[in-house]
DNA sequence: TATTGTTATACTCTATAACTATA
DNA sequence: TATAGTTATAGAGTATAACAATA
């Protein structure tokens, strides 16, 4: 049966609405929840993050690492700070992290020739390959979620996403280190046009 | 206005683009993270709960506790089982989240009747009180999100992020509480706010 | 034997203070 | 004096195992 739907709500078309009547049959009434952005991102984001740890199990690989090789990878001879900022982990947190992938010969500091203090990041070749690797396996994770929203949906969601970008402020990011950081967004990147295909009703 | 990044959308439309060039300029060359669903969820959802919290910081609540005084107001009398189940917290988490709410007088533990092991969970009248203050506290909140991505952003937002829920499974429940959890989509209440007022300029 | 709430515990992520060596 | 990397530590959030009371 499962015939919920108080479909007479009010007119007002009010850009957020609130009242609504509580659940008459035995399903849960979320409320608020229902609408609430931030809910709902938690929601996703662990569902989302689920999906890539299955997937990238096999090479026992974290998001979080995930990144730092993406990053590090597309721009070699970064500083551990500006790593760490573009990714929003605090320096102090990053180093760890950044241990993590030294030890398993995927990336190297570099003592930087300028600057005594700061180390230069670079992938290993160890690391390039993985990462040519890794990159086939998120293709099959974004695929996944290509085929539960659509690939307009998924595109809507990344462009909304990133229209989120810098609210709240809190973005966790060290005191000075909140120089220039761009946005991730993606930028109209055109050749090598991959298959339009697989396209879900 | 929120004009930035030109329309361009490809031609081709692929499902997923993957490869592109480095950065030419100073800036940080996010890459396939830009277009990481995964990354970007994380990113939105840190940004909006930072404003979460700092909209609910008078009332000193965190995110997990609105949503559980937002659900036991809704469905009052549910076991402690069922409220954490539809919340994705383990029954064990939920513990001390509980004893916090009902430490400050805001729910309260009965004995139910018919099952003396499981508690049924009620708001107390300074909770129902309370939750009303927060719903005008939660309107904000969400109005400063619709007042970035606009409020037809905003709606599309929500269900894009529905249309994620059961994604990859890892929903972090127990065992025997998958029992028929129902989506927090929220429902047809007011009709579609074709468009609204407080579209942002 | 299974379930509800609970305790204890551990592991990950995140956050702050302070140290070092350079600049 | 300020910065880059580091250490130590504390706090949230989340995970599993095991127990008492009840079904």
């Amino acid at each position: 049966m499962t015939d919920r739907r108080p479909t007479r709500r009010a007119a007002a078309a009010p850009v957020l609405s609130t009242a609504t009547e509580p659940e008459a049959d035995g399903a849960i009434d979320y409320g608020l929840l229902g609408e609430s952005v931030g809910f709902l991102l938690k929601r996703a984001q662990m569902a989302v993050f689920a999906d890539f740890i299955a997937t990238f199990a096999t090479a026992d690989l974290r998001p979080a690492q995930f990144s730092v090789l993406v990053i590090v990878g597309r721009n070699p001879g970064l500083k551990q700070s500006q790593v760490s900022a573009a990714l929003s982990i605090k320096r102090t947190n990053f180093v760890p992290l950044l241990d993590s992938l030294e030890d398993r010969g995927l990336v190297k500091r570099k003592m930087a020739a300028t600057d005594r203090r700061s180390h230069a990041l670079h992938l290993t070749a160890k690391g390039t390959a993985l990462l040519k690797d890794l990159t086939a396996l998120w293709e099959q994770h974004e695929r996944r979620i290509a085929d539960k929203l659509g690939a307009d949906g998924r595109s809507q969601l990344l462009a909304l996403l990133n229209g989120l970008d810098g609210f709240g402020g809190g973005d966790g990011l060290d005191e000075a280190d909140l120089a220039e950081l761009p946005p991730p967004a993606a930028k109209p990147r055109g050749r090598r046009p991959a298959k339009a295909a697989a396209e879900p009703a």
